[in-house]
DNA sequence: AGGTTGACCTGGACGC
DNA sequence: TGCGTCCAGGTCAACC
């Protein structure tokens, strides 16, 4: 599901709805994969009688700064990764207990947080709060062209797959990349070395654009990306190359082609995009 | 070191 | 209806 306008969306609903909200306990399924960097355990205690400060978006990241409820200092921070079906729900506390529910953060208001995800691909952790959560990589919507350029000098794998590298750009997925691509006309497989200066600034404000309509229209719902109320987003009435492998391009009216890129399938136009 | 591939999971769509 | 196959928005370890 999950990519930087879909994170966005969730992590807007969950700070609009949980902020200074307090959470009173926590109930964790026991699949230890869904903790990599930190234990089970560690993650409740850091939750555990927390007031939750704010929440917000880092990459495909959302962080959730939590602080004392007594003295309002920091504690730590919450991080979740949605992984390819993760959801974050704010629900009233007698809502139906959805299947694949692995975390369950009881709040003071009577609201529950919870974390749902079947493919289980999804990642949660906490970090002391002297240690500020980065990211892997820089922010789409706000780097500037000289840094976006140096970026992908000398990279000789293609553009497609150094757009998914999250190390280079955080929160760009696959539907976003190919989005991005077809709108600024370049071809997935050209190794990224090979843009010149102007095509990688059409690049980036393609990327830009399309990740902002995507935010405003509150993301891409394939199957089963949802807001924190459980609402899906519309933006999938805007795709022009994405999942329309055979249709004919919005521009030019060649079919869409489907290929694979770095292992993840990938649409264009053969013709407008060079 | 940078680039590529498969493994990790469940479930939905499709063909027979 | 049922079973097998393929595919999926993301990483990340293991290989070349």
């Amino acid at each position: 599901m999950p990519e930087l306008p879909e994170v966005e969306t969730v992590a807007a609903g969950v700070h609009k709805r949980t902020a200074g909200d307090v959470i009173e306990s926590v109930w964790i399924a026991s699949h230890p994969q869904l903790f990599r960097t930190s234990a089970a355990q560690e993650v409740a205690r850091m939750l555990e009688h927390a007031r939750i400060a704010r929440s917000r978006r880092v990459g495909k990241h959302i962080v959730i700064d939590l602080e004392d409820p007594a003295k309002p200092q920091p504690r730590g921070q919450w991080i979740v990764h949605l992984g390819m079906t993760g959801n974050l729900l704010v629900v009233p506390a007698e809502a139906e207990l959805a299947k694949h529910t692995h975390l369950i953060a009881k709040l003071q208001s009577g609201r529950e947080l919870r974390f749902v995800d079947p493919r289980r691909f999804g990642k949660l952790s906490v970090i002391p709060a002297e240690q500020a959560f980065t990211g892997p990589g820089a922010e789409p919507l706000e780097i500037s062209l000289e840094q976006f350029v140096s970026l992908f000098r000398g990279r000789k794998s293609p553009i497609k797959a150094a757009l998914l590298n999250q190390k280079l750009l955080h929160g760009v997925g696959n539907i976003y990349a190919d989005e991005a691509l077809f709108r600024a006309g370049i071809r997935p497989r050209r190794r990224a070395c090979s843009l010149t200066r102007a095509e990688l600034a059409r690049l980036r404000e393609s990327l830009q654009e399309v990740l902002t309509e995507a935010i405003a229209a509150g993301g891409t719902t394939i199957s089963d990306h949802v807001d924190a109320d459980g609402n899906a987003g519309f933006f999938d009435q805007e795709l022009r190359a994405y999942g329309r492998t055979g249709e004919p391009c919005l521009r030019c009216k060649t079919p869409i082609k489907r290929i694979v890129v770095g292992g993840r399938s990938t649409h264009y136009c053969p013709k407008c995009q060079k």
